[in-house]
DNA sequence: CATGTAATAAACCAGTTGCTTAATTAACCA
DNA sequence: TGGTTAATTAAGCAACTGGTTTATTACATG
């Protein structure tokens, strides 16, 4: 799977509520299908689904364990996620940068 | 839109090459959709399409110019991904740790 | 006014997504 | 061996996505 490919399939992902509520339940530590299931109204096929597409996408991994399939987080395609954003930090640093020049010129306006 | 919606707004909008692609264009500065559309080999109507999925997920923004629609990046929702991304921080960063313990106690057995 | 240019809208289509219920597989346990 | 638990597979369905082509809107300019 080619880079662009992969964060497709990552983006994907998690343009799901479900899916990242799975996530931020798996930052606390590993936990088995019907575990992840519990907080959810949906059926369990369905979280079974949307664990198969995070799985997909290398955002989690799977472990066996007798009849128990335990899934933890992949910490590196989160890092993926911050990785490309970071791409565009200067650019709302530069927002930031014009904040600060007219807070600055207000500052030396003295018309208060 | 909630917050989850917009999350799940962005996060589909990023999950496709061409849009993201688009926005690459777009940190180098406003551009028109013909202007956008110029590196693809789609119909027109297939980029408006993209920037209007886009623009609803606020990662851009258009401007009117007679018969031109210039389209500049909104650096605050690419900060949301940023942000979002870094609530996993410590997880990749304690892989690290785990990963230094491991170097460290490789340096402490001086069997080389 | 007539023509050209920028962009969108409308209608359509194939493939995918997100869910359901029912059936199945696999492992444990008494 | 037979029953229980964990999880997946299968089949089906409505809604959404990503593209197409054709038609339309809006503005500019000779």
């Amino acid at each position: 799977m080619s880079g662009t490919e992969k964060l497709d399939a990552v983006f994907a992902a998690l343009a799901n509520p479900t899916r990242r509520a799975i996530l931020a339940r798996l930052a606390k530590g590993e936990a088995t299908v019907n575990v992840l299931a519990q907080p959810f109204e949906m059926s369990l096929p369905a979280i079974s689904k949307h664990i198969r597409v995070l799985e997909n996408a290398e955002l989690i991994e799977r472990g066996k364990d007798a009849q128990f399939r335990p899934c933890r987080l992949n910490p590196s395609a989160l890092q993926d996620v911050a990785n490309w954003a970071e791409q565009y930090r200067h650019i709302w640093e530069a927002r930031f940068d014009v904040m600060d020049t007219v807070i600055e010129a207000m500052k030396d306006s003295n018309d208060d």
